[in-house]
DNA sequence: GATGAATGAGACTTCATTCAT
DNA sequence: AATGAATGAAGTCTCATTCAT
């Protein structure tokens, strides 16, 4: 039994910049996933996130039907940035190690771009424990994630560059490593910058794909250790 | 400002239970990290760990000076517990590789009471990341933490159970794995259920360390790869 | 994945009166009613009831999960106070003639309170539409409603005082007449003033029951038409 | 500002058909009016309507300087619609009773129509109350359905179908009832149904006119009480 | 120590309305 | 004539916190 009452309306004031939908809803998407790597989930409010888009409330929830759909789509949004970054930064690599070698230094939190994705990654997962869809969108990215990883251990496997390991099981494992690394040095570890991280990842390339992916281009030699 | 002792007599509502504040503060705090685990830190409110006490708003406040105080002694809290338990559990293993077989067993979400773990500690990462004070709590555990495993791949080495590995290299390698492989696990990767971060983690010792955890007690052989 | 923020909450203003619920709630409907009567349902908001009663809009949610109760309590509320005041009002008189004067003298809206009472009634009427428990409500109130003239109808023809009528038939077609003429009477209908409509319903009473309640306390004989 | 009948080649959507405004206006109105009957007045709200009519709610407010503006209009066609159609219906009965039964059974909520158009009275009076242009509307508009009435009761009494009883006063008492009983017929009132409202309704105009309209076409000849 | 009525800031959302197109 | 992006006021409700009891 609501009672919306009797609105009255003033004039209005001075109307912005108009956008087609889609432009402006990329607008907030985008100032949303700023305000949330910057003060969390928690402070991204729709007030919040409208002041910095230059736009008010109102036209925030034109465009969305409810904050909910914002956020989510917001967090969406960066996981699929930041794994299409990755991905893109290696493309050009012409050997197997190279494009790891890529991979591991992009994905890395080293550059405020990078570490503002992780931090929306910590929060992707917080949510997503509670949230169904954003747990399936989860494992739908990382299956893509891993499968990237996949083949170029696949590859290098090809041309000689890594030992013959199990392709699936080595890409399960550099992901959680990554994952691992990735939330410590985000959140400051003292014991875990971003240059240890590196280190360890192509560490374990070297280790565990019997690459030396640090060296930089030349070809793989034989497992060291 | 009744004398402590003297209660009237009867004041119709029935008056709760009365507990030395440390009691009292446990109890809150346990019921705190029971709803954050199970509903996310946002709805973790006052309300409802009073409710989930049942004591009122005013005893909960009359306790922490905030909202904020009690959910970081929460997180704080929860943190210390995992890693308590997790080291508790294998303290009785006589082999290193043993240690390292129920530590990895134990850490892993595999029942309600780890999984909570897991849960508060997604919610922890990304909390610390905008609060100070936990992410130098969290370094703090973590030292703790990856000191347990350099401690016992120490040993293992020293038996012999385990090749020369970088002891500190390779504990900060196990417990970024380890996180990697929760977070999805909790999640509910599709890909990685906790059987296989299991796996997984059974592998990278096997390999890594040149040991054989998932056999059990007997001795380990030498490295298999 | 609502994100509800973190609260400062400053000092907080002087406290108002406190009082128990029960009669805190009773003000606040008391309140609303008036609010209803006067401006519409859809003026009374929780706001301008808040300011009616003194208190804060928080304390208006503190006392009643949402608008919607509230609304509902409230006409509910009016509604039983109109039938307990129209029938108490005509507890004492001696006839069954007399007491049916009363009633429809006590519950025509000639003065504030009973056009406020009947201006809550439309108000009910519109939302028992959209509302079933309102509904339910309405029709518990007539069966009461109807039963009090059934009695009195009754009284009467067994004193001799009215004709031997279908008692059932008689108490509904003079409650329907009541309404039917209040309603016009309330919205100020140019035909129908307080005294017209009371002049029907007296007129009704005589013709239909054989009785002349309009003349007062003697006994009524003949029917006249 | 672009020349009437010019149009841009393709601009992508779907351009709307075109009205001449008083066409568009009757079909705001229409929409309008379904949707204060299905869901009430206060659900009416522009976006609503609009959505029922296919059009914009730009659209809406270029025909309607307000919404007050068109939801009054709403209900005063509404209320224009009924009278109009339970008077036209009645006019093909050649007695004055077969006009009278005609228009009792018509008017009452027995169909989807009728009962639209009964809750759309109650929301007209709940808002009389508040508006003077409602009020002052409904005034005129029950001088003419009560001059109705006082035409055919006269001319029933000029046939000698019906008794000679005030004629004005008549007309006052049977449209009340009517209004009495359709809103609890159409609240769903357990005690009158439609066909009880009926039978009360023909009950009144045998008693009161000394007809007998239930029977049907025959000639009504004594008072029967 | 415990209570809970009261608070007010601030959260999201709905709404009628404006205006450039 | 028609559109719909944009607006901002106002709506309900939630929340952490205060304080008299």
């Amino acid at each position: 039994m609501r009672a919306p009452g009797v609105r009255k309306a003033e004039p209005g004031a001075t109307p912005r910049r108009r956008h087609p939908p889609e432009v402006r809803r990329a607008l907030i998407i985008e100032a949303a996933k700023e305000l949330i790597a910057e003060q969390g989930l928690a402070r991204a409010t729709a007030r919040e996130i409208a002041a910095r888009c230059e736009i008010s409330t109102g036209t925030l929830t034109h465009h969305f039907s409810s904050m909910d759909e914002l956020l989510v789509e917001a967090l969406r949004s960066a996981s699929k940035e930041v794994t299409d970054h990755n991905l893109a930064s290696s493309s050009h690599e012409p050997t197997a190690a190279g494009k790891l070698r890529v991979l591991i230094d992009t994905a890395l939190p080293d550059n405020a771009q990078a570490l503002r994705n992780w931090r929306l990654w910590l929060e992707y997962w917080a949510r997503a424990v509670h949230e169904p869809d954003l747990a399936a969108a989860h494992s739908e990215r990382y299956r893509e994630w891993r499968g990237s990883f996949e083949r170029v251990i696949h590859e290098g496997i090809e041309s000689g560059e890594f030992g013959r390991v199990d392709v699936a099981s080595a890409a399960r494992e550099i992901v959680a490593l990554f994952d691992g690394l990735g939330i410590e040095a985000a959140i400051g570890d003292e014991a875990i910058s971003v240059a240890e991280a590196r280190r360890i990842l192509h560490g374990w390339v070297q280790v565990r794909l019997g690459a030396d992916v640090g060296a930089g281009r030349r070809r793989s030699r034989k497992r060291t250790r």
